[in-house]
DNA sequence: CTATAGAATGAATGTTCATTCAATAAACAC
DNA sequence: GTGTTTATTGAATGAACATTCATTCTATAG
């Protein structure tokens, strides 16, 4: 008989650094799968490939795991668009539309997911709730108000409630991703795709924020 | 000593009539609270006053309560609506503001958690998911499309691509209901209340779709 | 008042996991 | 090579929980 097992990766390999970034990515992916209570721990370590017992050196405990899972998946992916916001120097419309085909990329990450789970899970993580309002909530909103305020600045938009109207713009690019990740697999109309919704949101976002109605153009 | 229990409603009384909606009413609330997996039929059976075992009498099982859960609880909600666009003689702008108000009231009622649990649930419950759309998300959107399509025939709205807005218009109620069953609880801001996002809403929205802008009103 | 049907109970069962930890074997020092 | 450290394993443990069903009790008929 010739050699063995060339290919395969050498079960009990020694990777201190890499696990923990590993097993929170297969956590995260099967918790916005499943639910954090439906999501076997052993199912985790699988997808990460290491034994059951791995996860208990690096984190406490399952919920340990969970919290980690939405600390480390929050965080990259917010700076983002506030840079865009800072540098852009032309027309908030025109700022509005970059920012929202930005969002259309990220929103295809596994990561985007994560507005999902932590609705769903909310009630029985209070102290993730608390910190996803912190980091990502409050900041959002704050990011859509400086939006708001900037057109408003320039003239290009009317005075509104800038607070409150940068809920309500959140809101549908909220209502997106959690679609994505629950009922949208399960779409009965063909053309309820993300791309129709997005422009229609700024269809109306613009018509709706718009200061001068002098003309009416179409579309 | 004197007689014993007046007040107890005696245990063990026979309600077969009754039985089913009060375990389904129990089930309901602590599957929106807690989550399908996270939540114990023990639990389910002593808020609803029964023994553990009877809810298998009714019911397949934890996951024939929960479809039941869904299917009763949808029912109920839809038609309100439907008849007020259907009676209603005004101006579409007073049309959209009184349909709100009426949102905001049934927002209130427990069973409006039920967008959020099937939002969680609904990867591990394909079948409810698909129900949910045909007999919620496909009906509402309609239902959107309608007033859209009634404000552009009014001449009270100008022309837009009436499905797609009718999702874009649909999303920030839905987003407000799940939202209110999950983080508001967590609420930083405490000028982010229902009323605010509400009436930020309908400002947005009315002068997103208004057809002539002869004038700009505050507010 | 007694008998019968069937609604309701809750102790018992079996399974499904989260969690533990003694054993194993990479990696590295010497 | 040999010894030491420690990352990794996976069988074993125990608790939690869904589900069952023989028994108990209520309501109603006779």
């Amino acid at each position: 008989m010739p050699h063995e097992s060339p290919p395969q990766p050498a079960r009990r390999t020694r990777r201190k650094e890499a696990r923990p970034a590993e097993m929170i990515e297969a956590a995260r992916d099967l918790f916005i799968e499943r639910g954090f209570a439906a999501t076997k721990l052993e199912d985790v370590a699988r997808r990460a490939g290491v034994s059951v017992g791995l996860p208990y050196v690096y984190f406490e405990n399952k919920a340990g795991l969970f919290k980690a899972v939405v600390r480390e998946s929050v965080l990259p992916n917010i700076r983002l668009g506030e840079e865009l916001l800072d540098s852009y120097p032309g027309p908030t419309d025109d700022l509005l539309r970059l920012i929202v085909n930005r969002f259309w990329q990220m929103n295809r990450e596994p990561s985007a997911g994560l507005p999902k789970l932590v609705v769903a899970e909310a009630t029985n993580f209070p102290d993730i709730a608390r910190f996803y309002m912190e980091e990502v909530v409050m900041r959002g909103r704050r990011f859509f108000a400086r939006i708001i305020q900037r057109g408003i600045d320039r003239g290009e938009f009317r005075p509104v409630d800038v607070m409150q109207m940068a809920r309500v713009m959140a809101a549908p690019l909220s209502m997106l991703t959690i679609w994505t990740h629950s009922l949208a697999p399960h779409e009965l109309d063909p053309g309820a795709t993300a791309e129709g919704f997005l422009d229609a949101y700024l269809d109306l976002v613009l018509h709706g924020l718009r200061a001068a109605p002098k003309d009416t153009p179409d579309v």
